[in-house]
DNA sequence: AACTCGGGGCA
DNA sequence: TGCCCAGAGTT
């Protein structure tokens, strides 16, 4: 019973809500400007580092305005103890002023704005687009790449190959759902090393286990 | 297309 | 303990 990826998305909408319940419980923050941070904080960090960073981060510059009157020692200092956090407290800081100089302290619901701010490439402002605006956009991290290709719902190499497959697809009301069960059966179950097919419930559907 | 950034996760 | 990881930017 060969499946196409159209059959495929339509087997899966039906298990998205037991799967991995509780939606975007990881990007609850306060304003679009705290998401656009904390997503970039994220970028090869743990959910725990991101949130113990952006806590007092926070604290300090609650929204552009403040946050673009610190000083760079002061955002590095907040932000020390995560990856890249050299560059992750100068791009921020830099936001945070662009922010406040060109776009009146809000952030940019476009994705030509978006991506035009340092340290905000295609993911992160697919996340800040999705979350804070709504915008049927699917990030493409590596959990999605990888699921995605192994499902067998696009075959590529390339994430922005993923993205565009994705998008044919998948309904726009389904977007933001399937996201998240990309992203979590990735982490949990459809892992990068380790696939615990044995538990995986869409075994069934899935291209991998017969080629591996 | 290869390389850098650099702490965390995991074998 | 050492290898691998993952977005964005640069070369």
């Amino acid at each position: 019973m060969k499946q196409t990826p159209e059959e495929k998305i339509v087997f899966l909408n039906e298990l998205l809500g037991a799967a991995y319940p509780n939606p975007k419980s990881e990007l609850n923050y306060e304003s679009p400007f705290q998401l656009l941070i904390a997503t970039i904080m994220a970028a090869q960090a743990t959910d725990r580092q991101v949130n113990v960073i952006t806590r007092e981060l926070f604290r300090c510059a609650p929204d552009a305005e403040t946050m673009s009157r610190m000083e760079l020692d002061e955002v590095r200092s907040l932000v020390r103890s995560i990856n890249y956090c050299n560059n992750k407290a100068k791009n921020i800081l830099a936001v945070s002023r662009i922010l406040v100089e060109r776009w009146q302290g809000v952030v940019p619901g476009t994705r030509e704005g978006l991506e035009s701010l340092p340290g905000v490439g295609r993911k992160t402002a697919n996340v800040v687009l999705s979350n804070a605006f709504d915008q049927p956009v699917m990030p493409v991290d590596t959990h999605v790449h990888r699921v995605s290709n192994r499902i067998g719902l696009v075959h590529t190499e390339k994430p922005e190959e993923t993205e565009a497959g994705l998008m044919t697809i998948i309904p726009e009301a389904w977007v933001i759902p399937f996201h998240h069960y990309l992203l979590l059966h990735g982490r949990y179950t459809c892992k990068a090393k380790k696939p615990d097919c044995a538990h995986c419930t869409v075994s069934g559907i899935c291209d991998y286990p017969a080629k591996n």
